[in-house]
Order: C-alpha cells, then sequence, then structure tokens
DNA sequence: GCGACAG
DNA sequence: ATCTTGTCGC
C-alpha cells in the first residue's frame, strides 16, 4: 500500500509534487499548543549512520514530557531542496515511540520556505497529519531586509513574490532564524511560538533537547552498541528496518 | 556559464 | 551534518 521510497532524485522530485497538494494552510489563532516536539538528527561521521530524536515539551514551563530517540540510517543522499527524504523515515521512528501526542512539530530545517514550497516540515506535516513548521538557521530560498536587532524583531522571507517565511530575532543582537509554515499552522502562529520556545538561546528550546538527545543516543549506539540505557524514561531502538541505505547512481553523493 | 545550496 | 576547548566579551 505504501509507495517505495525514492531511490533517485526524480522520483522524490515526483513525491514531492504529489505531497504539495495535501498542505492545510490554517488561521492565525487555529493553534495553540500546549505541547510541542522537537525533532533533529545526528549524524555519524560515516554520513550514513544516524540517530533520529522527539523531545515532547510543555509550552510554558519548557518541561520536557516526553522522548524518543531512534537510530538508524540516512535514506537519501544529501540534496538540497530533497533535505526530507534523508531525515524522515527516521524522525517518523522517533514520533512514533512518542507516548504524548504533541500538539505541534517543530522541525530543524524549513517548511514551504522551499524551491518547490515543500520543505521538511511541510513533508513531516503532511504525513502525520500534524500541525507543523520549521526553524532553520541558514536560509534556503527567498530574500529579506536585516530584522530589527531586539528579540522578537522580524523581516518577511520572500521568494517568487510571496511571503514564504519570516528571519526571526529570537535574541539581542544575535543572527536570526528562519521561520516557515509546514501544515495545519499560520506563520504568525509559528513565529510566536518559536519566540517563546527560544529564551536563553537563539533556537528553540525544543530543538535543542532534540539536539542533545539525538548526539547521545548516536554515542551510545557508537559506543556501547545499544541505547536507551542512559535514562529510563527513554524509549529507543538500535534498529531501523525501513530506513535502509540509499542505492542506485541518478542521485549523486552516497 | 557562474555561484548558491535546509542538515 | 561533522571536524572541536578554551576563550574573549558583556
Amino acid at each position: 500500500m505504501n509507495a517505495p521510497w525514492p531511490t533517485t532524485e526524480a522520483e522524490a522530485l515526483a513525491v514531492q509534487d504529489a505531497l504539495r497538494a495535501r498542505v492545510e494552510q490554517a488561521a492565525e489563532g487555529a493553534v495553540v499548543p500546549r505541547t510541542v516536539a522537537g525533532l533533529d538528527v545526528a549524524y555519524h561521521e560515516d554520513g550514513e549512520r544516524l540517530a533520529a530524536a522527539a523531545v515532547v515539551l510543555d509550552v510554558r514551563t519548557h518541561e520536557v514530557v516526553d522522548l524518543a530517540v531512534t537510530v538508524g540510517r540516512a535514506a537519501f543522499p544529501y540534496v538540497p531542496g530533497l533535505f526530507a527524504f534523508r531525515e524522515v523515515p527516521a524522525l517518523l521512528d522517533a514520533l512514533g515511540r512518542l507516548r504524548v501526542e504533541p500538539d505541534v512539530l517543530v522541525c530543524d530545517g524549513h517548511g514551504v520556505a522551499h524551491p518547490r514550497r515543500f520543505g521538511l516540515a511541510c513533508h513531516l506535516g503532511v504525513v502525520t497529519g500534524r500541525p507543523a513548521f520549521g526553524v532553520a538557521k541558514t536560509p534556503l530560498v527567498g530574500a529579506w531586509a536585516e530584522p530589527g536587532p531586539t528579540r522578537g524583531d522580524s523581516a518577511a522571507l520572500v521568494d517568487g513574490g510571496e511571503e514564504v517565511g519570516r528571519v526571526v530575532r529570537t535574541r539581542d543582537g544575535v543572527k536570526p532564524v528562519f521561520v516557515s509554515v509546514g501544515h495545519r499552522i499560520h506563520l504568525g502562529d509559528a513565529v510566536k511560538i518559536t519566540i517563546g520556545l527560544a529564551r536563553g538561546f537563539r533556537l528553540p528550546e525544543s530543538t535543542r533537547a532534540a539536539d542533545q538527545a539525538c548526539r547521545a543516543a548516536l554515542r551510545g549506539a557508537t559506543v556501547g552498541g545499544q541505547i536507551g540505557s542512559a535514562s529510563p524514561a527513554v524509549r529507543g531502538s538500535a534498529t531501523l528496518g525501513p530506513s535502509t541505505a540509499h542505492r542506485g547512481k541518478g542521485a549523486g553523493v552516497v
């Protein structure tokens, strides 16, 4: 029933074309999350083995409510614009191990601020059906004016004549982050949530927590060959069936 | 043709 | 993404 994971760039592009129509818009205020899930992936130096983490935080207190990690392999080579095909299988596996269903997914990358308006946040939102948005550290597409110097200041990220995201200053005098809608959420809400989650640091607490969790899992899997021993509250796996290595010759790097 | 190019 | 600890500055 499930379409096979794309092996070539042409196949991946076709998948994006098909899924793009399923992205849903949302009115401002439609999403008032009590919890968010921070998602991130860490790679082994071989560029193939990886660990993915999903950490659920209470939006108000930033307390970790749930956490799940999984280790596996990159499902596609890194190609700007096709980035999601590399991490989606592992991230879905991690999300599937959570006991608490997060109200919104905070992705490490872009949503519609993408050449074909279907970045990682859109992809994860569509396949999970959950509200989702992306917070990226660097731009992929678009132009913008330097936002004000104060935390909370922002500027429109424009591409192809449309606002595809917002460049947001989460801390005074610090390089801004790029926020864009993924699925079922309004850009203004995504920006507010991002600022609320980024208090002491540039990146949202959710992203930082996920980054720390997958890095730790990667070490555990590399050194001990097993993970999840550090904390009994963490659910993890040392294998990842579907997320096998990319094969074939039409997609570049391996 | 020459860069740029999420992680 | 990853290679990488201490250090300069507010």
